[in-house]
DNA sequence: TATTGTTATACTCTATAACTATA
DNA sequence: TATAGTTATAGAGTATAACAATA
């Protein structure tokens, strides 16, 4: 028998992140998913696969966010001139302004939503999250 | 500027916790969000409203929702019997059971995701959620 | 042969608006 | 009149299978 508190613990972050998601993605006229897509964009240009890995979801899902996000003019796609098979994800200037005050929201709005948290805990909390993925990639591998 | 410290750890979390949600899911045949309406599901029989806000969606996808895991042998509607406007969610034997394995899959997975961290570590993050949530309701007022 | 991204398909999730039945 | 749930609709997310281009 496995203890379930910190599952319970896990569900319940879970939980009030999702909503934070979905509640900023709305200010911005964004689906959930899209916040999420536009938050985790790194300027490292991820490919379509990386992407896929990085969200969770199956390869055949980015093609048809992308193209949304790119018919809004806030991506693009650019060809790897080494492996010409592989697809990057570029934020145009529209993009990147988007994103950053995407991410500044979404930090305002944890650091609302976890205010009752003491500083030292919200320490605690980055620190527990650092500990988990040090070294690591995400175990999305579901195939 | 806000500090996005704290932003990344939440982001990490729910990442982690959205791919076993989805990753369990797909081992029972389920999709995340069924995964997840079974994993919250309480033995309170909540209304279908109380579900869409614990589960951070509109009350009109539960109806379908529910029609689907229903559909399956897995849930079943109760009408209350002093409001008759309210119908109440609850579990099917088969469903009790399968919610059983589902938590414990859950618990599983999440214990063994976050193996490296220690237990005092494990403590802290359930105390964390604990005092988050303590005396509030979940913040998913978006209409 | 294997991999990357794409397309087609079918199903599910999602929100908005309009409806019903209860209160 | 207000609320709980439903339905219809349209759009978006999801996985599977089959495909083209590239390696």
């Amino acid at each position: 028998m496995t203890s379930h508190a910190l599952a319970t613990a896990v569900a319940t972050l879970h939980r009030e992140a999702a909503a934070l998601y979905a509640l900023i993605g709305r200010e911005f006229g964004l689906t959930t998913q899209q916040a999420q897509l536009l938050c985790v964009l790194t300027s490292d240009r991820p490919s379509f696969s990386e992407l896929a890995i990085t969200l969770g979801c199956d390869r055949t899902n980015v093609t048809g966010m992308i193209d949304r996000l790119e018919k809004r003019g806030l991506l693009a796609r650019e060809r790897d001139s080494e492996d010409r098979r592989v697809n990057r994800v570029t934020a145009t200037q529209e993009g990147e302004q988007l994103i950053a005050r995407l991410r500044e929201r979404f930090a305002e709005s944890v650091a609302d939503r976890f205010s009752r948290l003491t500083p030292e805990e919200h320490d605690r909390l980055a620190a527990l999250a650092t500990a988990l993925t040090q070294g690591t990639a995400p175990s999305f591998n579901h195939h």
